[in-house]
DNA sequence: CAATGATTTAATCAAATGATTAAAATACTT
DNA sequence: AAGTATTTTAATCATTTGATTAAATCATTG
C-alpha cells in the first residue's frame, strides 16, 4: 500500500468501483449485471474490478451487506430506544423509512428479491432475533395490547410504509399514480400512517 | 399441425415447456434463468424451446403475462362487483390474496421485481386506469369517506395483505417467523386485516 | 535517481449461453 | 404402405461474460 495515501476518496479507484457497483447492481440485480457494466460506469479497466474485489460475487456481497444495513438501520435504533413512547416510535419508523425510500425507491425490492433468490452470503450474522423480540418497542406494545401479536403489528407498520415503494411499478402501471403524485402520496403518509396505526391499536 | 391431436395436455411438449418455464423463471427471475435449465426441468431437448417459443424472451413474456393476470385477477372482479358491500369487498380481497399467495409465496416479489427491471413487454394493454378509478369499490369508499384518498386506502389493504409475502425472507432472517408460523400468521390475518381496515375507516 | 512495490492496461482465456441447422424420427393423410 | 408434414435430436455457432496474465505505468522510499 504505497500509493493511494493522498488520493481523495472520490478519485480513489476502489471507491469509484464501489459507487458504480452500488448503482448498477441496484438497478439490474446480481444476475443481470455484467462486470463490464460496472467497469464502464466507474470509468475503469475491467481487470481492476478483479484486482480490488477478487470477483463479481465478492463485490456484490459487499453491496448487499450495505443495503441490508441501510434497510435495518432505519428501524433498529428506534425499536430499542427506551426513552421514547410507542407512539413516537411509530412516527419515527414511518417518517424515517419514507424519507430514506423516497431517495432510494428501489432499495426494498432489490434487497427482498436478492434475499429471496439467496444471491447473498450473510457475512455479518447479527442476532436480530433477540434484538427485536427483546426490544423496548415490543415491551411497550405488550403493555398496551398484550393480545396483539407483535409480528402482526410490525408487519402492519412496515406493510403500510414500505409496500407502496415495492408496488410502485404496479401502481404506475394501473395509472393510480405517476412519478410526481407518488412522492406527494408518500409524504402524506408520513402523517397518516401513525393515525391509522393508532386506530388499529384502539380497535378490538 | 398434424400430430398433437390426441396427446393429453400433460405430455404435450409445448405445455411441458411452459410448466417448466413457470417454475424456473419464478424461482430465478429472467436473467438468472438459462434456457438449458428450463429444457432440463421439462425433460426436453434445448432446441425444442426455440422451436415452440422462438426465444427465451418470448417465453418469458408469456409467463409474465400469466403471472400479472393472476395477481390482478384476484382483485379486479371484487373491485367491480356492485352486488357486494365495501366491507365484503375488503374481506374478499384479503382472503382471496392470502389464499393464493400461501400457495404462491414468490408471486408478488417476482412480478414486482421484473416489472421494476422492465424485463417485460406489456402484450395485453388493459385500461386498468378507468377499471379501478370507476370501480364500485372506489364509489362505495367515496360514499363512506369522501376525505380518504382511494389510493391510500387500497395501498393500506394491499400493504397489510401482500407485504408479508414480499418481506418473508427478511422476517425469517430476523427470526420473527419460520416456515410454519408464517402460514399460521397469514391465516390469522384473513380475519384480522378486515377488522383493522374497518378501524381505519372509522378513524379521524 | 534507482530500486521496489503498487496500480493500471491491453490482450486473451475458458466456460457459459441463446440460438440455429441439418438430419433423423415420428405421426398423419390418402 | 407411400408420401408428406410435424416433431425431435445431436452437433455446432457466435457471442457474451467472468476472470487471468504479462507487461507497462506510476508512486514511494532509501
Amino acid at each position: 500500500m504505497a500509493a493511494k495515501k493522498n488520493i481523495p476518496v472520490e478519485t480513489n479507484t476502489e471507491e469509484k468501483i464501489k459507487v458504480a457497483a452500488r448503482k448498477v447492481f441496484m438497478r439490474n440485480g446480481f444476475s443481470a449485471t455484467r462486470t463490464r457494466d460496472i467497469a464502464e460506469e466507474a470509468g475503469i479497466n475491467l481487470a481492476l474490478l478483479n484486482y480490488y474485489f477478487r470477483s463479481k460475487k465478492k463485490l456484490f456481497d459487499l453491496v448487499m451487506q450495505e443495503k441490508i444495513q441501510k434497510l435495518f438501520g432505519i428501524i433498529a435504533p428506534v425499536l430499542n430506544d427506551t426513552a421514547t413512547t410507542l407512539e413516537t416510535k411509530i412516527e419515527l419508523i414511518v417518517s424515517g423509512y419514507i424519507d430514506v425510500l423516497v431517495e432510494n425507491p428501489d432499495l426494498p425490492t432489490f434487497v427482498l428479491n436478492e434475499l429471496r433468490k439467496k444471491n447473498f452470503e450473510i457475512i455479518q450474522k447479527i442476532p436480530l432475533d433477540k434484538l427485536i423480540t427483546q426490544s423496548s418497542f415490543i415491551q411497550q406494545l405488550r403493555e398496551k395490547r398484550a393480545d396483539i401479536n407483535p409480528a402482526h403489528f410490525l408487519v402492519n407498520i412496515l406493510g403500510m410504509t414500505v409496500f407502496p415503494f415495492v408496488a410502485k411499478p404496479m401502481l404506475m402501471m394501473t395509472g393510480m399514480v405517476n412519478e410526481k403524485s407518488f412522492n406527494t402520496l408518500m409524504n402524506e403518509r408520513k402523517q397518516l400512517i401513525p393515525v391509522w396505526i393508532k386506530a388499529i391499536l384502539k380497535a378490538k
